[in-house]
DNA sequence: TCTAAATTTGTAATAATTACAATTTTATAA
DNA sequence: TTATAAAATTGTAATTATTACAAATTTAGA
């Protein structure tokens, strides 16, 4: 992946402060937060500033290479994998997983009433590890 | 629906604001935010604290018989209504519909990892009337 | 090199939620 | 019925996430 390609042929200049970040997201798999972020780039550019991130995300989302992961009320989560694939989050560890998923077996009813552009699939439970390792 | 009994079944002490607030939720099908249901509610009970709304909505969600609507990032509204249902929100006037589905169709692959307790599906577009008025 | 535009930055403002102590209400027992 | 304890409500303050915005910096083009 050329970051500085993709950012370009989606219509954002390719800023470092841009590259760094879409990079960041696009290397951790984890959806982190806008906090999680700021943390860990601020310590290989400590000038960056928290607007900064809030505004690259804000680009990346509008021009459609970034989605955000809101699968718990109180934390938002940004990720750079735009292909069909839904979240599960474990309530023991916490964290958060892609899932592959065929969203079109999906069986909506009197679907005719709407004109569907974008679904999100959020599940929660427990994971593999943390059903073996204790509980 | 007997809310007093339905609360008290949930082992939820039925106070005048809980009833009334459960109440809400119920005939009001559009999924308020705690800003809606305070702002509606004070009307006729003066003294209501938006503290109390939070505080009831926190108990009916620990009980069960209310759940979270985050299909938005920035608002998180309530819904008491349990049975397995999608939402839907309309990108042109906002309304958010419920989705009658089958969740049990849905493929997911390597779901042997995860032991799945909730699902959320939330989907996004135009609604018919907003495709029939104008756009 | 100079100038304008775009980007980044830091601070302040806004808004949602939570913490918490005081007040009020409810339930229980004397 | 009255006294007391427990629970619930309320209002204010604190916290946190996000946005607004102006100043400073960087970038791009003439």
């Amino acid at each position: 992946m050329n970051f500085v390609n993709h950012l370009s042929s989606n219509n954002i200049k390719p800023s470092l402060q841009r590259i760094k970040i879409f990079e960041y997201l696009y290397e951790n798999r984890d959806h982190p937060t806008v906090d999680t972020i700021y943390s860990d780039l601020v310590a290989s550019m400590p000038t960056l500033s928290k607007t900064t991130v809030y505004n690259a995300l804000k680009l990346f989302i509008d021009n459609g290479i970034t989605a955000t992961v809101t699968i718990e009320d109180n934390e938002v989560r940004y990720d750079a994998i735009m292909e069909e694939h839904a979240h599960f989050k474990c309530d023991v560890c916490g964290n958060v997983y892609d899932v592959e998923i065929d969203a079109s077996a999906i069986k909506f009813k009197k679907m005719k009433f709407f004109q569907i552009e974008k679904t999100n699939i959020y599940l929660k439970g427990k994971c593999n590890k943390c059903l073996i390792n204790k509980n």
